[in-house]
Formats: structure tokens, sequence, C-alpha cells
RNA sequence: GGGCGCAUAGCUCAGUUGGUUAGAGCGCACGGUUCACAUCCGUGAGGUCGGAGGUUCGAGUCCUCCUGCGCCCACCA
């Protein structure tokens, strides 16, 4: 049936077969109907979807593998689990990599026009759009590929349509003025993650405006004397944008001010001085100018304020007709120069300082970015916000870790609207149509392509030229990945969702978003939990990225460690929503403890099936009675370790899941049980104890793969399906779709006398190990004083613990009177531990080398002792060297009365 | 500037509502190849839990302040 174990355990050989044979028998597949019809428990996680054009990085690792643990653990809970898969159209993101692709050519985006273009991007999205889903295939993750949905394939646009209209219906979007991140030498918007920030070493000008409206006495003048004020800008050219000056509503410098005017230098202009809580009057001059079409926050205030705006540049940012006719077509830095030296001339430049802040450039070709206002589509946020905070607050929605529910409800309760026009092609096209025809001006938003206008029957409609937002169509992913807008059965069965696992970068743009439209749109949230991962970092705490080439990928990985490994290393690092470490240029450090758990597994299984052979194995029940102590032990310990791992995967306690699997497979099943049952295995006198032992051992095997399944898929599923059933038991068909292990309760006693029994081994070997028995040497070992739970224990496993700490007896008997010579001990429960040594070990030799040892622990002490008792060395030393000092003293005197009590032991 | 978080062994981190002796992996030292595994086994060293106060019978855990890092948001014209 199944090929018998490697002897070395190659991750290659064996997980690209199970997933072929995983997907091929319809495991990851979840059916609707056995949940509307025969109502099963649906589980249900949606990808947060990966961009089409991405590559699998370690975060993806990271996120992904979480995921799968969740359904497949829910998989084996019985429930009709759904791990849905699909990719993010990622419109700028996309545009870019094609639009870099046809620069190859020496093509630009313009000279293909938009539909060659749009069609450039699908040709590619087609030829490369899987490379992520096939990536998420070899880490293992048990996605229902039948299901695999993409942003922008015609379902989902539909619904995207379906949703903007009905919006737009609602009066929840409008069209509005902003300012956007434009760059002057691509001539496209950015988008807020595309204006990278950058320190940048700029000047601060300190312009002197002359006040032509109410003037204070004290008020300093000009040398013709006129009274100014002075406001102060990193660029002086866009003054001739200006609209107004503002100052601190409380700034009694100039609250006399307040509804005043000022001349505006060069361009002669009057501006109104009105008072905002946004001016800083600690800044500069505690005076702002206003220019509200060249700066987000002036525009904000303008907007408040009922201010106009003067848009001063064209769209490569050289100085527009607004201005006056010697600044017109001036470069901006060139019109700066201009502005510079003629406010010198005319005396109204104070000063310049240098003044180093960030300045958002261009990611792409690092230009300086010029914040520009225009046209664009909002959404009213308000009324969508409402319900999403009432998820958190009722814990409809529930946050892990709890901490970010407060920065989810402050970012709602301070929502502003959501702008979702974009000026690029590749995306869903925003379906508005204006009618051009003079008389009519109709805008309209619709379902369908419209040929003619409603309102005036003409033809000469024309397209809104912008497409949504990216998150426009992600925000709506739960449930159009399931049919919305029609009543499917997959939405029945699937919606609401359950588990939501993301990165915490995306908790605004995305989770929030999608817990609004959930409610919009389904009247309900789209998820239960929401699970917010780490970060994964380098060693010096750097995201990892492409663009710092401090990445580890995920692919070589598994070539190197296993799919298993990975896995094991990811979701053993993912402390409570701590970031991830991991080091990029030391693979081994990360990946070996897995890697080197796998191997354990493969050869504790190896063992196991050796010595189980081709003889049947009783069930546990029907071994019962002969169940010795080890066997009680060790199924008392898998029961523990199913509830261990249960309520750790229950609370998203990923690392202590890993991390109690990992202690009762290695810890407990492999170096304690294996080890009692060694003798019990080949016995050929007893076959009660040996089939005792054997059917313990294929259950609590069967048990420790069941466990670790979700974690390590692939080398639990390998050894399972190669253990026996038990007589009169029929095996389940894989471990995929097998039941999760179930708690059959605790056995105290067994679990106590094991205890005592485990610390009596341990403290002989420390006593062989510190007196240098020689590995080969067995002794006898007294015992007195040894409590019941011990003597059943001893009397139980007898044979295993001579072999295990290599001594011929354990007699109880006391030392006698002070002839004998050995080392002692004192057990917890108070027992008494002797372990002669004469004849052993040479006593007269080992007490020599005690005693020389005592002699220089003796003299170092006495020398830092008469360093600590002069008066000189305290007063003088610096206080971390006597500190050190008496450290010193301290672990000399513990030594030495440890090594004092050895050298009585020996007589 | 606003908000959040972190500080425990040489390193990376656990430590659940306060409660016996603060744990793990890696690294280090010593000893081990008797046939599951040297990607292994056994033993050991190493911690004033960032600092200072406070609450308590009891604090790594709760409170206040300080110090040093990190992240998010808004960014000072």
């Amino acid at each position: 049936m199944t090929e018998p174990l490697s002897a070395q355990y190659d991750p290659a050989a064996i997980e690209a077969p199970l997933y072929r044979e995983w997907e091929e028998r319809g495991y990851f597949h979840a059916d609707a109907e056995r949940v509307n019809a025969e109502g099963r428990d649906p589980y249900v996680i949606v990808i947060p979807p990966p961009n089409v054009t991405s590559v699998l990085h370690m975060g993806h690792g990271l996120n992904n593998t979480i995921q799968d643990v969740l359904t497949r653990w829910r998989r084996m809970q019985g429930r009709e689990a759904l791990y849905l898969p699909g990719t993010d159209h990622a419109g700028i993101a996309t545009q870019n990599v094609v639009e870099r692709l046809i620069a190859g050519e020496g093509l630009t985006r313009d000279d293909l026009g938009r539909e060659q273009f749009v069609e450039r991007v699908w040709d590619f999205v087609d030829r490369t759009g899987t490379t992520i889903l096939e990536q998420l295939r070899s880490i293992g993750c048990s996605c229902d590929w039948t299901r695999t949905r993409f942003t922008l394939e015609p379902d989902l646009s539909r619904a995207v349509r379906e949703v903007f209209v009905r919006l737009y219906e609602k009066d929840l979007i409008y069209r509005g003025n902003y300012i956007i991140n434009w760059c002057p030498r691509c001539l496209t918007a950015l988008s807020d993650e595309e204006a990278e920030p950058e320190e940048t070493a700029g000047r601060l000008y300190h312009i002197r405006y002359p006040v032509t409206g109410t003037v204070s006495s004290d008020m300093p003048r000009l040398p013709d004397g006129r009274p100014f004020i002075t406001v102060a800008t990193t660029r002086p050219e866009t003054m001739l944008g200006d609209t107004a000056v503002a100052v601190h509503p409380a700034d009694e410098r100039y609250t006399g001010m307040i509804g005043g005017r000022v001349m505006l230098p060069l361009a002669d202009r009057e501006l109104p001085v009105v008072a905002d809580d946004y001016v800083d009057p600690e800044f500069g001059s505690g005076v702002v100018k206003i220019t509200p079409a060249h700066d987000p926050n002036d525009f904000e205030l303008a907007r408040r304020h009922d201010i106009p705006s003067v848009n001063v540049m064209t769209p490569d940012a050289a100085m527009n007709d607004s201005v006056p006719e010697r600044f017109r077509g001036l470069d901006r830095f060139d019109a700066r120069r201009a502005v510079v030296a003629e406010l010198e001339e005319l005396g109204l430049l104070e000063r310049v300082e240098e003044h180093v802040h960030s300045v958002p450039h261009c990611y792409r070709c690092h230009t300086v970015v010029e914040p520009r206002l225009s046209e664009q589509w909002f959404v009213r946020m308000k009324p969508l916000a409402e319900p999403a905070l009432a998820a958190s607050r009722n814990g409809r929605v529930r946050f892990t870790p709890d901490r970010w529910t407060k920065v989810y409800d402050q970012w709602l309760e301070n929502i502003r609207d959501w702008c979702i026009s974009r000026q690029l092609w590749w995306g869903h096209r925003i379906p508005v149509w204006y009618c051009r025809n003079p008389g009519c001006g109709h805008v309209m938003a619709l379902r369908e392509d419209p040929t003619s206008c409603p309102r005036c029957g003409g033809s000469e409609l024309e397209q809104d030229p912008d497409v949504l937002d990216t998150w426009f169509s992600s925000w709506l992913w739960p449930f159009s990945t399931l049919g919305w807008p029609d009543e499917t059965a997959d939405l029945k069965a699937f919606y609401p969702t359950h588990s939501l696992v993301t990165a915490p970068e995306i908790l605004f743009f995305w989770v929030a978003r999608m817990i609004m439209a959930g409610y919009e749109f389904m009247g309900d949230a789209p998820f239960t939990d929401v699970y917010l991962t780490g970060t994964v970092r380098d060693t010096q705490g750097r995201k990892m990225s492409k663009s710092l080439g401090n990445g580890i990928d995920p692919l070589e990985v598994v070539s190197l460690y296993g799919a298993d490994a990975l896995r094991y290393t990811v979701i053993s690092s993912v402390g409570f929503g701590t970031d991830v470490y991991m080091d990029p240029d030391n693979l081994d450090a990360s990946f070996g403890p897995g890697r080197n758990f796998c191997n354990k597994i493969w050869n504790a299984g190896r063992f196991a099936l050796m010595n189980l052979g081709d003889e049947p194995v009783q069930t546990v029940d029907a071994v019962a009675a002969d169940l010795e102590l080890a066997d009680r032990w060790i199924l008392s310990r898998l029961d523990a370790a199913s509830a261990d791992v249960t309520r750790s995967l229950e609370a998203f306690r990923f690392h202590e899941a890993a991390e109690g699997g990992y202690h009762f497979f290695w810890g407990e099943l492999a170096d304690w049980y294996l080890e009692l049952i060694k003798p019990r295995m080949q016995d050929r006198e007893n076959a009660a104890s040996r089939e005792a032992a054997k059917a313990t051992l294929v259950h609590v095997l069967d048990g420790a793969m069941r466990l670790l399944h979700p974690i390590m898929p692939f080398i639990t599923e390998a050894l399972w399906q190669r253990l026996p059933a038990p007589a009169g038991t029929a095996k389940e068909e894989s471990l995929v779709i097998g039941h999760w292990p179930l708690s059959s309760g605790r056995d105290e006693e067994a679990e106590a006398s094991m205890n005592a029994l485990m610390e009596l081994i341990g403290a002989i070997r420390t006593l062989r190990s510190e007196y240098n028995v020689p590995a080969g040497s067995r002794i006898d070992v007294r015992l007195t004083g040894q409590g019941a739970a011990l003597q059943g224990a001893l009397a139980a496993e007898a044979r295993a613990v001579h072999r295990m700490c290599r001594v011929d007896a354990i007699r109880e008997s006391a030392r006698e009177g002070g002839g004998d010579v050995g080392a002692h001990a004192v057990l917890r429960n108070g027992a008494d531990l002797f372990l002669p040594l004469a004849g052993i070990i040479d006593v007269e030799q080992e007490r020599q080398r005690l005693g020389r040892e005592l002699e220089r622990i003796e003299g170092q002490l006495r020398g830092t002792e008469a360093r600590l008792g002069s008066d000189k060395f305290t007063a003088r030393a610096p206080a971390d060297i006597v500190a050190r000092e008496r450290e010193k003293a301290e672990s000399l005197r513990d030594q030495r009365s440890r090594l004092a009590a050895k050298l009585q032991g020996l007589g």
C-alpha cells in the first residue's frame, strides 16, 4: 500500500506527491450543500488577496501558514472548512509593472493608448497571475482552488459596479475637490504609499507680508513705514497661490488682526487673515500662508473658512497663467529662485534658515511630489462607520490581540471621507457617464453601459476616465467572492466568514472597510475574528522587503528544509502579537530547529514501525487490563497535550500550540515513552506487556500526528498513513479529513508516579555525570524513604529504569553507618538517594581531584574576600568593579559548599 | 506632536486571572556512536525579570515616575 519510511527524512520526496493526492481527492473542497442541507457547521477564511504580480515572501508565508493551520484544525474538528484563495488586481502596482515592461520596448502607455495598454496588462496577468497561488501550494495551503477569485474578473466587477451605483443612489458617493500627490515628471497621481517621505535639507524662508487692515501700534514696520507680519515657508513659489494667511485664535500677538487683511507681495493681492487651530503659534512666526491648491493642510483649512483656491502650476509643475506674467512658464524651482530674488530686492525677505524636513518623492523617478488640487470621487464614510463601530463595541467582531480594538475604534470615530478615484487605466472604470449635450449635462451612475442620455436622449455620452481605488473591490471580498450580488448557495452557507488573518498595516485600508461593506450590503459583519499578525523583520529589526534585499525566500526554505520545517518555524515564532525576527544570512539559525524536529518525528516513526512489524495491533481499549504505568502515563499526557493544543489554537496562541506539540512528541513521547518501552517491544516472554506497549504506541503516535497535522501536514500524513489500524477499527482515508483528538481523561496517579520516577532517573544521571562515573560501568543504587508512588513506579518499570540510567539494581537500603563512600542526593519527595562508588570510580583519585578543586576555589575566595575586606578597595574602586567582586565571592562560596558536600560523601 | 507597544539567560523569545524552585530553542562547557535519530543522547554553567518608588501576606505579573528602543497616525508651514 504505502512505501516504508526511507532511512533519511527527505521532505522534497514526500511533500509534492502528498499535496497532489490531497488536491485530487478533493479534500480542500468545501461543499455548500453539506452546510445548507445537512446542517454541518461551516468554518471560513477568505485569503487576504495578494497582489496578482507578487511573488511569495515571508510575510505571506507567515500569514497563510496561520490561515492554513486554522483551516486544517477546524476541518479536523468536523467543520465544513473553506479557505478561499484569490488575488488582487492591485491597480497602481500592476500598472507600474507593465509600464516598466513596455518601457523596455521603448513604449509608454500613451504610445499604446488606453485600450491596448489595458490589453497588455491582461496579457501579463494571464501569463503570470497564478504564480503566487502555485507558491501557496508548495507551503501546503489547503485552499479550495475551485473557488479561486480575482478582483477584476467579471463577477467581481459586477459586484463593484453594483456597489458603486447603490452608494451613488443613496447619495453616499459624491464628487469633490481634493489635494492629491502628483508627480510632475510621470504626469500621474500617486497614492500616499507611493509618495515616499524623505528627509531633505531645505530652507525655511521668512517673508514679510505688509498689513493693510487693522493695525496695532506696536507692530514692526518696513523702512517705508508700512506695518508687516512675517510668514515662513519652504516653498516660496507657492505664495503666488496664497489666498489667505492664518494665525492661531489664542495667539495674543495677532488677535487684533483676525478678520483683517494683508497684501500679498509680488502678486499684489489682498489676503484675509483667519484664525484656525491648525496653526502652531510656536513654529516660525506663528503666521501661516494659506495656499489651498498646493498643500493638503491649507486646503482643509480653506474648506473650513470658505477661502478660494488658486492653482498656480501646470501639470509639469511650471508656473501657469494665474501668476504675474514675469513668472509664467518658469519651472517651480526656477520660479522659487526668481521669487526669492525679487523679495530680497524689495526688502521683504527677512531671513533664510537651513531647514531639514521630510519631502515626499516619487517612488519611481524620485522627483519631488507636488501636491495638486483636482476633482475626485468620494464615499461618505460616517453613515457606513456607525455599524462597524458598533460591531467592535458589542463584540460581534473581535480583534486579536485585543489592543487593536482601540486603534480600530479611534480611526472609525474620526473617519474621513474616502477618495476612491485614481488616474489610472488598470482597474474598475468608474461607472459614471456625463452627457455632453450642452443643454443637458446629466451625470449618471449606471449598472449597464448606456447608449443614450436617459434625460435628453442625446448620444454624446462620455464615461469618467478614472478607475476606482483597488480597495474599492477588496472591501467587498468576503461576499463578492461568494457570488454576491446574486443570492447563491455559497453565500448562504459561508457568509459571514470566521477568521480574518492579516497584517495590522491594512487595518484601516481594508479590514475596517470590509466590516463597513459587510454591514451595508449583507447586513452583518463579514467575519467574527480578526487576527493581526506581526511583521517579519531581519535581525536589525528592519521589515523584510525586496528593496532592502533582506528578504528570505520561502521557496528556498522549502527546498532546503521542507515546508513542514518552514511552517513549524513561523508558527512557533509567532509570539502573541509580536513581530517575527529572522536572519536572512543564517537560515540555519531560524529553520534548523524546525528541520530537526521533522527529523525527530521521522526517526521516531521509523523506530516505531520497525518494532511494530506486520503483526496486527490491538486497540488500547482491548488491552486496557494490561496497560502498564508507562502506557497509562503517556495516554494521560496525550490527553493533556490535546487539551493544551486545542486551547492554544482557540485563543490564537500559535506559539503555544507549536510548543505543546513539540514538547509532547519530543520531550515525552520520544525521550521517555519510547525509551521506557524498548525492553517490552520485542519481549517474547510477556506477550501481554508487549501488546499493551504496541497498542499504546500506535495510539499515541496516531494522536500526536493528529495534533501536529495542522502545523506540519506533510510529515504527519506520511507517517500516519503507514501506521497500522488497530484490529477491528477502520482507518480514515487521510489525516486531512481525519478527526481531531478528543479528550479521554487524565490519569493523575500514573502521572504522579512517573514524575517521581523521572526525577529519580534524572538524579541518578546527574550524580553519575558529576562524579565522572564512566558511561560503561553499572552501579547499585540505594534508596530510602521513597513514597508509595515511587515505590510502585520502580517496581513497574524496573527493567527500563535500570537500562536508562545504567544501574544494576535499586535497593531499598540506607547508607551504612558512614562506612560507604559515594554520591548522595535528596529527591523532592524526601527520598534519599545514594550511589556507592567504591570500586566504581577511583575514589581516592576523585577525592584528590575534588580536593584540588576545593583548594583552588578557596584560594580564589580568600583573595576576593581580602579585597572586599579592604577599606581602600571598597572606597576607591569603581562601584561596578566592587559589585562584580561581590558577585564572584558569592558564586565561589556556592561552589565551595557544593564541593565540600561532595567530598564529605566520599568519606 | 498624538496614540500604541516592547524591555526576562550570550542570542531569539515564552511566562494565561498576582501564588511553591522564572521556562524553551539556539549558542556555550563536559561526557557519550549498545543497532530510531550526531539534524542525536545525557549532564551542566548562565537570570538583582531595564531603573526608582508604591499596593499586597506575597510582584516578572498590578499602579506611578524615569531611561532606552520599536511601530502606527498626523506631519510644523
